[in-house]
DNA sequence: TCTCGATATGTTTTACGGTACATATTTAGA
DNA sequence: TCTAAATATGTACCGTAAAACATATCGAGA
């Protein structure tokens, strides 16, 4: 990357990363809840995509592959008119993302304490 | 991968993966855990990363990496000799592990309900 | 009817992770 | 002193995921 915004991820904020296996192939991590997150802030893939420094290609397709996972889309987009076009989650887009999100507070919460263990065995130069 | 043995992993079973961070870059997820595990369970890195799929190579640079996050190896090993060297892990690597093993299972627990309920949104031919 | 910003895809190129392969080293015991 | 199996590394190669680049389409409103 250019600056220092967008990274592989999965390495940077300290805490747990949580990724959901539904079905072997199926399955949602944090990427995906942030391309969900994003769209559900912005209101277009593109604009969620430039905010997490993501083509938009990939953006659209992590949306395709989303929509593809359950029996209705989680997000709708429209083309051209007023708005230029935009995308927004649908019921069941909100619903996954919520779900996603109350799983990650409460993992975070469980897991707190036994990482506060393991960080006190790090290096002292790495501790804090 | 020639069989369908090994693979990328993330995707495989149903549940929840979890990786931690512990600080920018020094992260514990299924892999590492499965290394360590491997290596408690047969006393080699080598027997370790054959029973995952995995080369030699790439499980000993797990090791090393692992050994080089925490203020004292995880991973103790040695080479030549009666038993044709081996390996094993060191209270430092037992308190990780369980640590991390421990982790998993609340997390598993706290997250159950939750992808019970995103499951039901699966198409009918992916339910179950 | 022209515009503009976003969606929707296809194609090409590049970067990187990982495997494959190769070799050196270690050391108790036969 | 030769062996055997595992550790310890280096290097070359390759397949794939992601980026980069290129278009095409859409459609309300100016």
């Amino acid at each position: 990357m250019a600056d220092g915004t967008a990274m592989k991820a999965g390495n940077k904020t300290i805490g747990a990363r949580l990724r959901i296996v539904l079905k072997p192939d199926i399955a949602i991590g944090p990427g995906k809840a942030d391309i969900l997150q994003g769209i559900r802030d912005t209101g277009s893939i593109a604009a969620a995509g430039r905010r997490m420094g993501m083509s938009y290609k990939r953006a659209w397709l992590l949306v395709e592959t989303l929509n593809g996972y359950f029996q209705a889309p989680l997000v709708e987009s429209s083309r051209g008119g007023r708005s230029r076009g935009g995308a927004k989650l649908t019921p069941t887009g909100d619903l996954v993302l919520d779900s996603y999100r109350r799983m990650e507070a409460l993992t975070e919460g469980v897991v707190a304490e036994e990482m506060e263990t393991l960080r006190q065995l790090l290096p002292d130069t790495a501790q804090k």
